[in-house]
DNA sequence: GTCTATAGTGAGATAGAC
DNA sequence: GTCTATCTCACTATAGAC
């Protein structure tokens, strides 16, 4: 579309790309009900009009917000799913995959983990963006589930649940990077998104999976 | 205080009791920004000016709501954290410990979970009883931290990082009961709270901690 | 595509009778 | 301790000029 993008120009932020990204920072922190228009479009330095001009309501932006974060998610792991190697090696590359695609942004994981246990900004109706997060989020759980499925078909790794698992990894690698204030806590303030801290989570992960799931651990 | 409780008969719960209850079931779905005072007081059986003739303010209701949630938690878990023997046999018992505190009710793990990663209702100040929460929860993950800490200083677990490890430990046991219909889904629409549903995940998470803990698995 | 102005609704919170 | 009535303010969303 844009001719200077072929270049390697710089491509200028739209105002839609601005709007979602303080839309997204703002869900991950607050939540849907937390935030209001007036404080995104001020942020995003446009008028309250114009943000109803872009997305014509605010579960529109939220589901689309959504949506973007999970389809960078999704482009990060699902090589290392999907990747060829026995399911040993790709539960290793799976995990550091998890690891490098939450830590990429701090509101990835807040936003994520957001939306799978609340799923319901509005309780009634879902709009046809929020069906859209549902099929992204459908197929990254069903790999990940056929990822320990094969593990234990091929007797790699011992004899679990497969939901059960599957729900461990998800709040094992989500529920940390979501973590924010308590988190640093921890960590004696530090941040949790530094290239060390994420080198070293990368590391526990992958080691905590290994031995948790691997029979025959060396 | 009332006499009736020391011969036994049932004790009627008081306004305030319901107004929790239902605060509680209602913050742990939607989040603070997503529950209005009329609802609870509608549900409650209340004008909704009764209730703030029992919680000063909807800041006050929330983090009443949390505190209460916590301190229940917390007396299911800290005497297996606490607990005399092996590091191994005290993490054997928090872990099952954790499912049954979570699993008690279906409103505990997602008021936990979001008291963990928003501690923030409102962005600016925090309130007194806000702080009564903290206190609560700095307690509860310096013990989960030191069991960590034990296994490792004795021999029994892995040279794990410490804070890495306990932020594992919280996701893995907490997000499940946290996750409502994505975790259903999972189970192919099954309750995650039935009896069987429970031991199962009792068993699941216990042997996946000390595979992943211990040093020389069985 | 952005703005000003405003409609229309519901929020949190208060006053004061009973 | 509960109620009715009300205040004030912020919210989502729309209309229409530029």
């Amino acid at each position: 579309m844009a001719p200077d993008r072929a270049r390697g120009l710089p491509a200028p932020p739209s105002s839609r790309d601005k709007i979602l990204d303080v839309a997204e920072a703002r869900f991950a922190r607050a939540g849907f009900g937390g935030v209001g228009m007036r404080e995104v479009a001020d942020e995003a330095g446009l008028g309250k009009s114009s943000l109803f001009h872009h997305f014509p309501s605010k579960d529109a932006l939220y589901f689309e917000a959504v949506k973007r974060t999970l389809e960078r998610i999704a482009a990060g792991i699902e090589p290392a799913l999907r990747g060829p190697g026995s399911a040993i090696e790709r539960l290793r590359a799976t995990s550091d995959a998890m690891v490098d695609a939450l830590a990429e942004h701090p509101t990835t994981a807040p936003l994520l983990l957001r939306s799978l246990f609340e799923m319901y900004p509005l309780a009634d109706d879902v709009p046809p963006e929020g069906q859209a997060v549902d099929v992204v989020l459908q197929r990254l759980i069903g790999q990940l589930q056929g990822l320990v499925h094969d593990g234990i078909a091929s007797g790699e790794f011992r004899d679990v649940s497969v939901p059960d698992t599957t729900q461990t990894l998800i709040g094992a690698a989500v529920f940390h990077f979501a973590s924010g204030e308590f988190g640093e806590d921890l960590f004696g303030g530090a941040s949790l998104f530094s290239a060390k801290a994420v080198a070293r989570r990368r590391d526990e992960l992958r080691e905590f999976f290994l031995h948790a799931l691997v029979r025959h651990p060396i």
